[in-house]
DNA sequence: TTCGTTAATGCAATCGGGTTGCAAATATGG
DNA sequence: CCATATTTGCAACCCGATTGCATTAACGAA
């Protein structure tokens, strides 16, 4: 499915800004923060409408956002199965220490986690730190 | 052990505000963040003081640091096997949806979590979102 | 194709956590 | 009780995130 149609079955309009932003996530093997996309597309965007870009890819399901450890955000697009009212609800992300890199993890077993009685867990994510490929 | 026992086996001088934020640390339930903290303690210090309070306690391995799906830091008490050197390095935390409350949860069993080949873990945690006791 | 409506964009400005430098106040060992 | 090292408070700053508003662009209908 080109970019142009994924944009648009999420309710999306198609911006050529937005293309840009689709494409690169989805060509990106790590999920992305805001100031890693604008240094890949240099000058091609305001620093808020890359945020808003960003936002909206999230809220149409087309993109989820990781928190890294300094709490900035980095975006990766979503798998098949997300849409707007359901994310895929487990992640697992892989965080390098050296580069600072976010990966996402796409297929790990979801663990076996035991709650207090009285709490409903909705989603789930588990974060992973240490040495990517690159850096080890 | 007492909090004043507790600061000085960790290598850190006893303040009243540290007693102050360690014994509030202690009593609580789930990870607080600076604002908690300040809300906890009005008027106690200042907020510059509190941030390296809690950054005191995080070096020294009293404390360890969550970061939420905002982006913002929360602090809980470490269980007693943390120390400066080796934080007891698998976290669980819960955050509830409604009340942003974060949650420690010590007893959880580690998953197996395979990550691609090259790839090197040296620490995990695993976040659960939901509706906490009190708000479900 | 053109038009009107609705959404996206850019700019300026603001917000809030996080962080540093420095001088005054305080803890601790002698 | 003193000397010294650490902690505290204040002011200021950084930077990512976010909002308001005027301008521009997308797109469904005519």
């Amino acid at each position: 499915m080109s970019v142009e149609e994924h944009l648009r079955s999420h309710g999306l309009r198609v911006t050529s800004i937005r293309k840009d932003v689709l494409d690169l996530l989805q060509r990106s093997d790590r999920a992305l923060s805001q100031a890693d996309v604008e240094r890949a597309l240099p000058d091609r965007a305001d620093r808020v409408t890359l945020f808003r870009v960003l936002q909206s890819f999230e809220e149409a399901g087309l993109a989820h956002r990781v928190m890294d450890v300094q709490g900035t955000s980095h975006y990766a697009s979503c798998s098949k199965e997300c849409n707007a009212h359901a994310h895929h609800d487990v992640h697992a992300h892989f965080r390098c220490n050296r580069c600072s890199s976010v990966f996402c993890l796409e297929r790990v077993t979801l663990p076996e986690v035991t709650v207090p009685t009285g709490f409903v867990v909705t989603s789930s994510r588990i974060e992973l730190e240490g040495r990517c490929r690159g850096c080890a």
